[in-house]
DNA sequence: GACTGAATTCTAGCATCGCTAGACAAGCGA
DNA sequence: TCGCTTGTCTAGCGATGCTAGAATTCAGTC
C-alpha cells in the first residue's frame, strides 16, 4: 500500500503546484495569461496532465477560487475578532474585505466575477464559500436592525461592498473618495 | 462631394450594423460567441472589414458599452420622472437599474464588467456614461442628507445596486429575496 | 535481475481565436 | 476609355483550450 499512498501524495502535490502557478501567475500577469502551456511549463509537465487532474481550465479557476475563500474568512474573520463593539467590528470588516479585494484581484474574480464552475448560494456549495459568508455573517448578523433577516442584510452589505470593490478596481470610481464611500456605505446600512 | 457624402453615408451605416450585430450576437449567446469572424458573416463583409471601423474586438465593445450607457440613462429618467415623492423616484431608479441589468445582461457587461478601452471617472469620459453617472445624480442627489456630497452619495448607491446586479446575475445570490435587498438597500441608504 | 502489463506522460494535432500583409477588384475623376 | 486611388478579400500568423494515440515509465511477478 505504501506505492501506491506515495503516488498519491505525489498526485496531491502536483495539483496544490497547478493551484499555486495559476494564482501565481493571474495575480501577476491576469488570468489571461494563465494559459494551460504556460501552466504546463511552469509544472514542468505537459498540458494534458493538467487534464488528469481538472476538468478544464474552468475548474482550475474554481479550485484557486476556493483557496481564496478560506483565506477571506480568515481575513475578515481575523480583522472583526481584533475589533470592540459592533461599531468597530463592522468598519474592520469592509476595510478586511476591500483590502483583501485589492490585494489578491485575481483571486477576488476567481471568487466572485468569473465562472469557476461552482455551485453558489445553494444546499450543495462548496464549504469554503459558506465559510467566507458564514464570517460576514458572523458580524454583520447583529447589526442587522429590527425584523431584518440576518442573512438578508448580510447579502446586502456583501453586494453593497462587492460593487464598491469591483468598481473601484475597474477605474470606473474615482480612487480619491474610496475611504468616505466606505465610511457612507457602513454607517447607513448598518443598525448599530 | 456628392459621392463622398453617399460614402461617409454607407459607412456610418456599416458601422451601426456591426454594433447592433454584436450586441445582439452578445445578448443572445454572449460576449465569449462575438468573434471577429461571426460578426463579418452577420454583415456579410470579411473580418478586416472590422478592422477599419474599429482598432479591435475591445472597441466594438466600447461602442456598445456606449450605445447601452445612453439607453440605462434613458430608462433611468423615465422611470424617475413617472415617479411622485423623492422616496417612490429612489425605488424607482433602483428597479429600472436593475431591470435594465437583468433584461440587457450583454449590454450592461460591457459597460460595467468588460473592457471597452473607455476611460471612466475622468474628464475625457465619453458623454453616454458622464450622461448614465447624471441621470443617477439628479434623482439621488436630492436624498443624500446633510453634509454628505451628492456625487459620492450616487456613486455609493450606484455601486451598491451595481453588486446586487452582478452577484444576482451570477446566481452568487438566491434569486429569491432580490425585491427585499432592494428595499432593504434603498431605504437604508437614501435620507427621505 | 529480467520481463510483462498497467498506469502514466508525452508528442502532435484539431478547431478556433484576434489580427494583418499583400493580392485583387471596384469605381472615381480625367 | 483609361489610370489610379480606394476599398475589399484571400490567405495566413501565432496564439488559445483541449484531446487522440503513441511512447514511456514503473510496479509486481517469475
Amino acid at each position: 500500500m505504501s506505492v501506491q499512498e506515495r503516488k498519491e501524495r505525489e498526485r496531491a502535490d502536483r495539483e496544490r503546484l497547478i493551484v499555486a502557478a495559476a494564482r501565481e501567475l493571474a495575480e501577476h500577469q491576469g488570468w489571461d495569461a494563465v494559459t494551460t502551456r504556460r501552466l504546463a511549463e511552469r509544472i514542468e509537465y505537459s498540458q494534458p496532465v493538467l487534464y488528469s487532474h481538472f476538468r478544464g481550465k474552468r475548474e482550475i479557476i474554481g479550485a484557486v477560487a476556493l483557496q481564496g475563500a478560506s483565506e477571506l474568512a480568515a481575513a475578515v474573520r481575523a480583522a472583526t475578532a481584533a475589533a470592540d463593539g459592533s461599531r468597530a467590528r463592522v468598519h474592520a470588516l469592509a476595510h478586511a474585505y476591500l483590502d483583501f479585494a485589492t490585494r489578491n484581484p485575481a483571486v477576488y474574480d476567481a471568487i466572485f466575477q468569473l465562472d469557476g464552475g461552482l455551485p453558489y448560494a445553494r444546499e450543495d456549495t462548496p464549504e469554503p464559500l459558506k465559510d467566507a459568508f458564514a464570517a460576514l455573517l458572523e458580524t454583520l448578523g447583529e447589526v442587522a436592525g429590527d425584523g431584518i433577516e440576518p442573512g438578508l442584510f448580510t447579502e446586502t452589505v456583501w453586494a453593497s461592498l462587492h460593487g464598491l470593490a469591483t468598481l473601484a478596481r475597474s477605474g470606473r470610481l474615482p480612487p480619491e473618495d474610496a475611504e468616505r464611500r466606505v465610511e457612507l456605505l457602513v454607517d447607513r446600512l448598518a443598525r448599530i
